[in-house]
RNA sequence: UGGGGUGUCGUCUAAUGGUAGGACACCAGGUUCUGGCCCUGGCAGUCGGGGUUCGAGUCCCUGCACCCCAGCCA
């Protein structure tokens, strides 16, 4: 039985308990000011996931404090990825900017109870009277003035009557508070900007520690999942909350997903896409959502990937092995398999009648033999990999080569006679027989050979161009570094213009994964004109590619 | 040197006073019409020092390391 992680055992205990009536309500609560990536993934995957499994509900909730930062652009992507993660909001898309008035209203109740004061100090005068983490903060000026002075003046500051940054409404809790965000932080800033939904009717916006709870307490959140950064912000979501006397809800924080070889922060993804280092946020070198559905990612794998990696409070860095290895099981059990050949190398099979042409039968998933059986065109002349073949082969290779018989997948054996190469010394053609007796795949006098590679039909093949990607940084931990962009990976993107791959692939759809058999996993992009793209997802485990290695680096021979 | 957190195989994550387990990675082998999948085995960990206890990853004391906080961002 997996075992439960500390938010399900304190969702547990609260249930034992009663704290909530037995309520379980969480919410996904993210800022319209950017892309979704797979750090986000966690956060949507463990509140949609608690709340299911409590039988309780997950709000979708736009944290739209800020208009300065925030774009309906955004909104819609976020509900677009999470829709495609396969979660389900009902009813329940939420937006702080419609509790602006009630939000406004407790500010209100606030000032009147004496909590609050509206401070005329300038945001350089607020930061120098802060104190420093060692030192205590001094008292504003204004921090004695009455409560109706303070009412008028805010009253004011929503009429927009003063202009941005002149004056801000601030809990009146502790300057000398060892906790920072306890010294008379600000609740209400002047901003006379445009929202993207309340458009100019408010030029008074809320700070987020103001806004967030009000949200929870508003929607009757239970549980208020957050990353580890907000543990310090706990006491002052819990003093506004119980000074306002107002419905609780518990600020639970895990830590947040760490991917090496990538970053995570909105920011530096921009930067990005700013300097077209990558096509866009969704380039699918990206660690966006978007990026990962286009590169060929599932909802499953991502949510499965949740699932495994747990949920704690030790800050991590999840291995991208893993991430590739939750997706290649995915994949296999899902994906149909055809053949394609990245790197062109001809070969005509000499014995083979001219102009004949036959169809051989081939599985479309071994892994599920539902997914039935289709025909691949066969005839005299071919493509294989070009890597497939060498013509001095060091001991551990059992591909092609000259004089060697290896197998044709699904079709026949083939033996190497002769190697046609160009002026420049480059091979350029096989001359091959092959046994027609071994059609399909199998010689009935039961020799056996030490290889299967793909191949397509040169008469029938389609020309594709074919992307393969690699890890977008060359160091595991490009974010810590004092520019991440210089570790950027020259290679990350490997287009290949003549790819030849067989018919079937015509009628490939995109976005659905496929694999191309002994190459890995690929799916048709969307940039695909007359002649297919296809995206490599991931390649397959290569065991030979780790041999190769291994003799490069002199351990073997 | 203020406050808040966190330390278990290389990486994640279990064990809640009773054999330190699982996954990924790595290594070795088996199987195979994908050098894929699958199967078997191996490697490898409790931050340090004291203490309590028959027994400590877990409790106590004491060090150490790392992360977060001085936006009118979230």
């Amino acid at each position: 039985m997996k075992p439960r992680h500390f938010i399900q055992r304190i969702i547990d205990e609260d249930n034992v308990t009663g704290k909530f009536d037995n309520r379980v309500h969480t919410r996904f609560p993210p800022e319209p000011n950017g892309y979704l990536h797979i750090g986000h993934a966690k956060a949507i995957y463990l509140n949609f996931s608690i709340a299911d499994e409590f039988g309780g509900k997950c709000n979708l909730r736009f944290d739209d404090t800020n208009p300065t930062a925030e774009e309906e652009e955004f909104v819609r992507s976020i509900k677009e990825d999470v829709k495609w993660l396969g979660y389900d909001w009902e009813d329940r898309l939420c937006f702080a900017s419609d509790y602006f008035q009630q939000m406004y209203d407790y500010a209100v109740e606030l000032v009147k109870r004496g909590h609050a004061y509206v401070c005329d100090l300038t945001s350089e005068e607020i930061k120098n009277t802060r104190g420093t983490l060692t030192k205590p903060g001094q008292d504003s000026p204004f921090r004695n003035r009455s409560i109706e002075e303070s009412m008028d003046l805010f009253e004011r500051m929503k009429a927009g009557e003063f202009s941005d940054g002149s004056r801000t409404l601030r809990a009146k809790i502790d300057m000398g508070h060892p906790n920072m965000n306890m010294r008379d932080p600000v609740v209400y800033r002047i901003l006379h900007a445009d929202h993207h939904r309340t458009k100019d009717q408010w030029c008074i916006y809320p700070m987020y520690d103001w806004a967030h709870g009000l949200e929870d307490s508003i929607e009757g959140i239970t549980h208020s999942l957050c990353s580890l950064e907000f543990e310090d912000h706990r006491p002052i979501y819990d003093w506004y909350l119980d000074t306002l006397e107002t419905y609780h809800p518990q600020q639970i924080e895990f830590a947040r997903l760490n991917l090496n070889y990538t970053i995570m922060s909105k920011r530096k993804l921009k930067k990005l896409v700013d300097n077209k280092h990558v096509s866009g946020w969704d380039d699918p070198r990206m660690p966006t959502l978007s990026g990962l559905r286009r590169r060929g990612f599932t909802p499953a794998a991502i949510r499965n990937f949740m699932e495994e990696i747990g949920v704690a409070k030790r800050d991590n860095v999840m291995e991208m092995t893993k991430l590739e290895s939750t997706l290649r099981e995915d994949l296999n059990k899902r994906c149909e398999r055809r053949m394609g050949i990245l790197n062109p190398l001809k070969i005509v099979i000499t014995n083979y009648p001219e102009g004949k042409e036959e169809f051989l039968e081939a599985v479309n998933n071994p892994e599920n033999e539902k997914a039935g059986r289709r025909k691949v065109p066969f005839g005299r002349e071919l493509y294989i990999e070009h890597n497939d073949f060498m013509e001095d082969p060091p001991k551990k290779f059992f591909r092609l080569a000259p004089g060697r018989e290896i197998r044709l997948r699904y079709a026949y054996f083939i033996t190497c006679n002769d190697v046609v190469k160009d002026v420049d010394n480059n091979i350029v053609e096989l001359k091959c027989t092959y046994d027609p007796d071994t059609k399909g795949g199998n010689a009935p006098d039961g020799r056996k050979v030490k290889a299967t590679i793909h191949w397509v039909s040169a008469a029938h093949a389609i020309d594709a161009e074919v992307r393969k990607y690699d890890r977008l940084f060359q160091v595991p931990s490009p974010g810590s570094m004092e520019n991440f962009m210089d570790a950027l990976n020259p290679d990350s993107l490997n287009i290949l213009e003549n790819c030849k791959l067989e018919p079937e692939l015509k009628q490939a759809e995109i976005g659905v994964p496929i694999q191309f058999e002994r190459l890995g996993y690929f799916c048709k992009d969307i940039d695909s004109g007359d002649t297919p793209i296809f995206n490599r997802t991931v390649p397959l485990r290569d065991t030979w590619g780790k041999i190769e290695k291994q003799m490069q680096s002199g351990k073997n021979k």
